[in-house]
DNA sequence: TCTGGGGTCCTAGGACCC
DNA sequence: TCTGGGGTCCTAGGACCC
């Protein structure tokens, strides 16, 4: 966020972010997860397609023809299953692998349209197209388009306006219309009054559930109705958050194109299990295995962490025996040595680990991240430069070893000697597709 | 019976300081 | 008996995102 010499917080955080005018295109995945299926598997076009949570418990993509089975974003699988079976939906576990790697394929193919991107998700960027004409701005979105269905296979949509929560109502449009045909600007004021009168509250980006309750409560039922508000009464009911949504759909940009990721804050791990845990030990070895994937997060990051939270919990939705246990424990020094953070996950294991009770999930974050080189000295402790340097070298090995030959390869002995306990062994995965472009053995087969 | 995982920012309130 | 004013930092909880 630039500062333009206002001093009062609130009109800092709010004011125009360049005098130039700014233009954003959102591109973003049709329904990313069942696209990525799709590349591979042409069948199933035109077919009902889900993809599963981790776990498979929940539905978390869908095609356009699961959509119109009215399939909601999140329904469990248990309840899902009658109506998978009646209209014969093809479901599929998430295959992470693969996604991320069609991801990249995508967001590398955009980074050649401008060179201001921003990587939202797995499946979204903003481009910044500021200079641009006007006029020709739909079509270079088609283009866009056409591309990267030729290069990656994946179909997209690209929302073009002068503020981000525009061009994210942009895309929406361009995703829906027919008109459209997959590429939407919102350059003008009559278009942009036009379009939010059709786009209901809960449609707009940056309002959630609960403000589109409250908004919905007052009468607000239209981004348009929105948009016409009183800044104050926004201000006052929505914070800051809100107010900048106001904004933005008036044209005034407040969120930038974040073209550099910040670091991160915080890295979590953490799963549910399929089935409760109840031992000690087979709990032990999972958070053990959470906090060595941590570290591994961490390395990748070039970041240390200053202390390392453990939480279990029990099944949440049983209210009447639910429990949440948490702890934390930091390192001697920041660290992102396996070792190390395994050992402070291991002591704060003990602060909430409780006999007889069943575990449905747990979970490590790591708190107090900072940038490897920046780690803060301390007075009466001197780092051995000899040992640091041989535990750094350890660390490269052991990330050299599991991403050549495979994960898990080599990993430390408290995550379990007989591999039960590895990240993910407790995870349901009855229906993933192969690993086609990241695994040897999984490549798909042409026939000739 | 079965309900994901990983993040961010903002705000209010308490502890603590001088 | 009477007991200030102003600031920072931390944390928990609530909202949001994909």
């Amino acid at each position: 966020m630039q500062h333009l010499g206002c001093s009062h917080r609130f009109c800092a955080t709010l004011c125009i972010l360049s005098s130039m005018k700014q233009i954003f295109a959102l591109v973003d995945c049709n329904n990313f997860f069942v696209s990525c299926e799709r590349v591979f598997n042409p069948h199933l076009e035109g077919c009902p397609v889900v993809v599963l949570s981790n776990n498979d418990g929940c539905i978390i993509a869908r095609s356009n023809e699961a959509k119109a089975l009215s399939i909601p974003m999140g329904m469990p699988l248990f309840e899902a299953n009658k109506i998978i079976r009646h209209h014969n939906i093809h479901v599929y576990s998430s295959n992470y692998p693969l996604y991320g790697d069609m991801s990249a394929r995508v967001m590398n193919a955009l980074g050649t349209f401008s060179p201001h991107m921003e990587i939202y998700s797995i499946d979204e960027a903003f481009l910044g197209l500021a200079g641009f004409e006007h006029r020709g701005l739909r079509d270079y979105g088609l283009n866009i388009k056409n591309t990267i269905k030729q290069w990656t296979g994946i179909p997209v949509s690209i929302g073009i306006a002068e503020t981000k929560t525009l061009a994210k109502i942009a895309g929406h449009i361009a995703k829906r219309s027919d008109k459209a045909n997959g590429s939407f600007t919102i350059t003008d004021e009559s278009t942009k009054c036009n379009v939010l009168d059709k786009i209901k509250i809960r449609d707009i980006w940056g309002i959630g559930s609960r403000w589109a309750q409250m908004l919905n409560d007052q009468g607000v039922k239209t981004a348009l109705d929105f948009h016409n508000l009183h800044e104050r009464w926004v201000r006052k009911r929505m914070g800051i958050t809100g107010t900048r949504t106001l904004l933005e759909l008036r044209g005034q940009p407040c969120l930038n194109l974040e073209s550099h990721p910040p670091d991160k804050k915080t890295i979590r791990v953490s799963r549910s299990f399929a089935k409760p845990v109840t031992n000690r030990q087979v709990l032990r070895e999972s958070v053990a295995a959470f906090a060595a994937r941590a570290a591994e997060k961490m390395r990748r990051n070039g970041l240390v962490c200053s202390t390392v939270n453990v939480f279990v919990m029990t099944n949440q939705f049983n209210p009447k025996n639910y429990y949440r246990g948490s702890a934390s424990h930091s390192p001697p020094v920041p660290s992102n040595h396996t070792a190390e953070i395994t050992q402070a996950a291991m002591i704060a294991f003990e602060n909430v680990w409780t006999p007889g009770l069943q575990f449905k999930s747990a979970g490590v974050m790591m708190l107090g991240l900072v940038p490897v080189e920046r780690i803060q000295g301390q007075l009466f402790f001197q780092p051995n430069k000899l040992v640091n340097e041989r535990k750094k070298r350890l660390m490269v090995a052991f990330d050299k070893i599991n991403s050549n030959i495979g994960n898990n390869t080599i990993r430390i002995a408290s995550t379990g000697v007989d591999n039960r306990a590895k990240c993910g062994v407790y995870t349901l995965q009855n229906y993933r597709s192969p690993r086609y472009t990241t695994c040897w053995s999984e490549l798909p087969i042409v026939q000739a």
